[in-house]
DNA sequence: ACGCTTCGTCGAAGCGTTTCGACGAGGAGG
DNA sequence: CCTCCTCGTCGAAACGCTTCGACGAAGCGT
């Protein structure tokens, strides 16, 4: 394995030198310039990152807190790992998946504290979140894939929930849809203090009283049987509800199961929207859902370039960057019948 | 931050000491050890990653190469990750995510020459894998979720895909199924030599001949609608099939729906068994898919100790583990109606 | 023709560990 | 009682790079 100093010999430089080249820190001569590559092409040489690493105190690696729960990630959550990871790539950084979370607090701390890592992405943010408190006090850059209760002072990319509710609502609205119904995450997810369920129920409130209609909540666990439960209670709730508006992909399977049970038609009798769900997913329901498309790459990649940004100017103030969902029209949604009958 | 040379300082004993009670290469004696541990503490002292990284030629990381092809991971590709990643972190180490696919070679050949990884995890192998090769050129350290053509003197850890195939035609034969279609992997992936494609296809043949019954293979794209085209060819060439085997766990969802609408009872009518699919996916279905539970996870944590293994042993000799697929019986298969009639 | 920058390069001092050889103190064996 | 080990510890030399201060050679205005 080639180092440094092979190459300074070779090319008849010094080390020094060669290093200017490598990290542009100073200028060179075009002549010296091409001595050096050349004699690192002949050599095969590339810089050892370790010894990079520890002479410069820069790992080009980022982590990326993200509790594994075992469970699996949906499509929507890898797709903020892959734009994550792209964007990284592109600007000369890593990707280090730390299964990290807000009780994990120790073991990051180690993390942090080990200068193993530039800086951290941190993914599934609660309202509340020991990481953020600890990645603060460390002193440490970070940018947040989500939102705290309150964001002042940090820097986070996150989906706009707020208006990605609004659109789901004036879509259905539009359509005639006059009784919405709005499956959200799970109860426990809602007492937790789990930002989008919150801020969805808000908006979803907020988006009723704007259009002067009605509606309902009923929480859900993520699971198609939770989203049957559901349905079936919101029904009950509001019998001719003929909208529904769903958080989490798994749930709107089970939601258009049920309705097709009880026989009523998806879209005519009843339209459903999906919410933050990817195209992959939406295709796999009959018919296709009719979704609020989640920016998920787009988000993944914007926080690492603004993490990549602070590394770079050592800037630390208040950012913030929220992304639309944009609906996709597939086979769950149409005018409302109650609305043609007029 | 508190250096190695502050505890020896504190300790009072000389950094190489420090170093012996951290590392454990030398005996120490039960006090010195105390002393050390006590100034370690009280400094709030985390060794240097890069130093002790440069200083021992051992990053203490490992990459796992996964293309993300922008697609998302499925749930069960996320479990081998997962599984990966919790491995990793009971032995010490770490993770890192590198989008590297058979195409890109030579963003692995920087990789690899960096000495930032001790080794590497290779996910989605093809049969003929140029990352193999490279890696075995490189005389690196390395582990294959999955299989080359030909794995002798490689260390991989798989999915026993031929024992997932026997049982799963075994359940369908057992309940009295006697025309059976298998609803592989694409065309595409047949042609291209993807092991699992290409290795079930065999076993579906061998299964069919041992039992002594009929069926067919078709291949299918890994969607929804894939998985309805796939059906329908299926039915026309055995129009009185009563048992499906399924690949993927998108063209099992499908294949559900299509039959729905042909009016078709599952399981009653025709029954249907979806291969290495997650509880998470096969809950989606309704009826819930009987399927052959994917030991995900299993199989990423076992790859990463094999690879700790070497890494510790400098091993390099062959090695295979193959983790068969568990039958998980769900609402999707049955008796067969033409075996009860009898 | 003279001092003053600016440019391009060099040597050397780190960066914070690990690891190797050495060495004094006891204990065991003769 | 002397020799030979083993045990526990130390000092110093790497590990391969970045970065700082210095310095000769031009290039500039005057």
């Amino acid at each position: 394995m080639a180092t440094m100093t092979d190459v300074a010999r070779r090319a008849g430089v010094s080390v020094s030198t060669v290093s200017y080249v490598l990290t542009g820190t100073r200028p060179i001569s075009e002549a010296t310039r091409e001595k050096v590559h050349a004699a690192m092409a002949e050599l095969g040489y590339q810089p050892n990152a370790m010894a990079r690493g520890l002479a410069s105190r820069r790992s080009n690696i980022i982590g990326l807190l993200l509790p594994l729960t075992g469970r699996g990630l949906g499509a929507t959550e890898t797709a903020f790992v892959t734009g994550a990871t792209e964007a990284a790539r592109e600007a000369g950084y890593h990707l280090m998946l730390c299964s990290v979370g807000t009780d994990d607090a120790d073991e990051l701390q180690t993390l942090a504290t080990q200068r193993l890592l530039d800086g951290f992405l941190v993914m599934e943010v609660q309202l509340e979140d020991r990481r953020v408190e600890l990645l603060r006090e460390l002193a440490a850059q970070f940018v947040l894939i989500g939102r705290t209760a309150e964001p002042a002072g940090l820097a986070c990319v996150d989906i706009d929930f707020e208006q990605t509710v609004d659109d789901a609502v004036a879509h259905l609205v539009g359509l005639g849809h006059r009784i919405i119904a709005y499956v959200n995450h799970s109860e426990a997810s809602l007492a937790g203090g789990y930002g989008p369920a919150k801020r969805t129920a808000a908006a979803f409130e907020a988006a009723l009283e704007r259009h002067g209609i009605t509606g309902v909540m009923v929480p859900s666990e993520d699971t198609a049987s939770g989203g049957r439960r559901a349905i079936g209670t919101a029904r009950e709730l509001c019998p001719r509800l003929t909208g529904v508006l769903v958080m989490n992909e798994n749930a709107a399977l089970g939601i258009l199961a049920e309705l097709r049970e009880a026989a009523l038609d998806v879209p005519w009798d009843v339209s459903v929207v999906s919410m933050v769900t990817s195209a992959a997913v939406a295709d796999l329901a009959s018919p296709a859902l009719t979704a609020m498309t989640s920016p998920g790459a787009a988000v993944g990649a914007a926080a690492t370039r603004v993490l990549l940004r602070r590394l770079a100017d050592g800037d630390t103030s208040t950012y913030q960057e929220l992304l639309p969902c944009v609906l996709e029209v597939r086979g769950t949604t149409a005018e409302s019948r109650r609305n043609k009958k007029k």
